[in-house]
DNA sequence: CTTGACCTTCAAGCGAACTTTAACCTTATC
DNA sequence: GATAAGGTTAAAGTTCGCTTGAAGGTCAAG
């Protein structure tokens, strides 16, 4: 399979598929006789856990330390704990997103909530004034 | 009071301040007779509006898009829909967590479940194999 | 009157993950 | 044999949100 079809099926650009490799993510591919890259139909299987592990927020960095330059020797316990600690990664983005939108949620109230005889001028003063409330830094 | 003690404050660096004032997310302060940068009191309230924003994920340029310029005239309608949006975001962002949270601990699971006659590399086979199912993009 | 802590500007650098560009080669089709 | 659609490389450019550096001006203390 050469690289456009590989990009087509993986979805990726091939671009994006030679960029993994110069970082070291891919095994410099076989080529043909003409140069082209000729790609195994393993390297889609590849491709996935990449894309997967990106989603899942590994850095390219990452996954290339935990893939494995030989596809059969996994290094098993680094490879447990660094998914164990992606998933508490994962529990605190989860965290500050639900605060994030609660967040919002009381300011959209705040908003909706101007008493009908307050004008938009003090309806603004008065939720900035509950916006800026309590953040300042300690000394 | 100027930057530095604004950026103290605040819990930014100077040069954040200034950075965003470069890009328009802050008017020009006003400038004491040596040149020095001059806030009143209420800019801390605008930078903690600025922070509180884009850890809700918005970008600078939507912040600037939102923030009036005049502190008084705040663009109403524009801005609950902007923030609705952005709760629909949080919401997209949140179920692709717990998503790639499942992924991650299914896959845990799954190395985990090695039966204990099967050597390393068979699992790896085997997991690889579970991992690259059904990814292929449509033609 | 020198030291050091601030302040100023403008420009350049960073890191992540790619994309774009330029210059060139290969293959298939009209 | 011209053209278009692919492939190759290396290097430079992009976006985001800043930080850092160079080259200064200002100000209080010792």
């Amino acid at each position: 399979m050469k690289i456009g079809e590989l990009a087509k099926r993986s979805g990726l650009a091939a671009s994006a598929i030679r960029f993994y490799e110069s970082k070291g993510l891919l095994k410099a591919a076989s080529r043909q006789s003409n140069g082209y890259r000729d790609y195994p139909p393993e390297a889609l299987s590849l491709l996935s856990i990449i894309m997967d592990a990106q989603q899942a927020g590994f850095t390219l960095d990452e996954i290339k330390r935990l893939l494995p330059t030989d596809a059969a020797v996994w290094r098993h316990a680094e490879l447990m704990t660094a998914l164990r600690d992606k998933v508490a990664d994962i529990e605190v983005l989860e965290a500050r997103l639900a605060q994030s939108k609660a967040h919002i949620q009381s300011l959209m109230a705040l908003i909706d909530a101007k008493p009908d005889d307050m004008d938009c001028q003090a309806n603004a003063a008065r939720v900035l004034a509950s916006l800026g409330a309590g953040r300042e830094q300690p000394d």
